[in-house]
DNA sequence: TCTTTTTTGTTGTAAAAACAACAGACTTGC
DNA sequence: GCAAGTCTGTTGTTTTTACAACAAAAAAGA
């Protein structure tokens, strides 16, 4: 378990807690692991899971595929994300999708009823933890109802325009700049990269903003 | 504060807890009331929000302006709903949305430090709550997750086939009914109603599947 | 510096969606 | 049972998007 503290360290699970007390947080949540061979899979749809967990190393794909049999690769996990937190609830039910190993991972499972239920004494951090775990949660949250607005727009122009009027607002100025290329852009908000890029040139011709790679500006009307 | 626990009774948050228990909760939670005038924001673009809140009357609407000055209505709050959980870590800056009263509104705020703060003795239904408020913010994330599967489709057809493949898995049947008529389930995908209409006729003239009302059935290949 | 690769903008075409308008089926209230 | 209203499917037109293919610009590597 040692040698995953240092990873721990750097997770929003575990800001604020010393390597020592991660050690020892470790052994009172009865934390385990487990190694997937790439192409493995972790877990299938319509099992049920309990535990959070957390990837150590390697990376995860979380797969959906339909009632006729098509493929759909939903998000990508990276080491030191947690995943599993959406079926924590007793009566959250089964898993809808399918998680594969991308490439060999080794993933840290945590016992979610452990986490929730205060140990009076014995783990002084427990309650930072709780708090740690929901301050994750609800900024997943706050980011996955951000991407919902974004993408519930009809069109092209009008999911750039929400988008970039979104990031001016949480940069605080009308010049800033975006952490995608176009084709990343255009996967965030699911529509075709070069409609998109025809679409932000005919806004820079309508003189509603300006742009230099990934660095954008907006006027006012 | 004591009209409120009959509400409170049915909320996710408190669900499990005996009246008695729930008055003696909201002391323990320094809970407050504020009543809205109808069309009064409850609260504006950019302010900070640390508490977490719950609808006892009326109608709440979440509404996003764009740089541009578009309005844009993105939920509705019903009485008995929890909001605000998105705001509650310390780093979370400052609201995204504006939220007015479509209709004259009470709204009970709950102090989010003293609920992820665990007194040692006085409120043995403290651990309970904590565990009520992360299955409710963990169920709500697992939906937003889910519509986002929908959304991310590129078509109509698309968006028609993941959400009702979906539906068939959850209700674990090929013939199942959705809480939806057209125009709603049109919204809830965000796409139009006369062409997500005319999509639907089409899928059941290829045969992929049938329907009555709100009542699907899907069919292999 | 020169070559190779990646990124971005551009264009034309085919497919799909939005929009509007309407008619029949179904509900609801009286 | 009737009238008013809502819901659903249908059609035609306009707008938008996806797709494919390519060229210029920028970045990365040798």
């Amino acid at each position: 378990m040692k040698k995953y503290v240092s990873l721990l360290k750097g997770t929003k699970l575990f800001s604020g807690v010393g390597d020592d007390d991660i050690l020892s947080m470790l052994n009172c949540l009865n934390a385990a692991v487990r190694e997937y061979d790439k192409g493995e899979y972790a877990f299938r749809q319509g099992e049920y899971i309990r535990d959070l967990m957390i990837l150590a190393e390697g990376r995860l794909h979380i797969q959906k595929e339909d009632y006729w049999g098509n493929l759909n690769i939903l998000n990508e996990i990276r080491p030191g994300e947690m995943f599993g937190e959406a079926y924590i609830a007793p009566n959250s039910g089964t898993l809808m999708n399918d998680v594969i190993a991308a490439e060999t991972s080794t993933v840290l499972f945590f016992d979610t009823e452990r986490i929730l239920t205060v140990c009076p004494s014995a783990c002084p951090f427990h309650t930072l933890l709780i708090k740690n775990m929901f301050y994750t949660i609800s900024d997943k949250n706050k980011s996955l109802v951000r991407k919902l607005s974004y993408m519930s727009q009809r069109s092209t122009r009008e999911k750039l325009l929400s988008y970039l009027s979104d990031e001016a607002k949480r940069q605080n100025s009308s010049s800033f700049s975006i952490p995608f290329n176009r084709q990343q852009l255009a996967d965030f908000l699911s529509v075709d990269r070069s409609a998109m890029s025809g679409e932000l040139c005919k806004l820079r011709d309508e003189g509603l903003l300006d742009f230099h790679k990934s660095e954008f500006t907006l006027y006012e009307v």
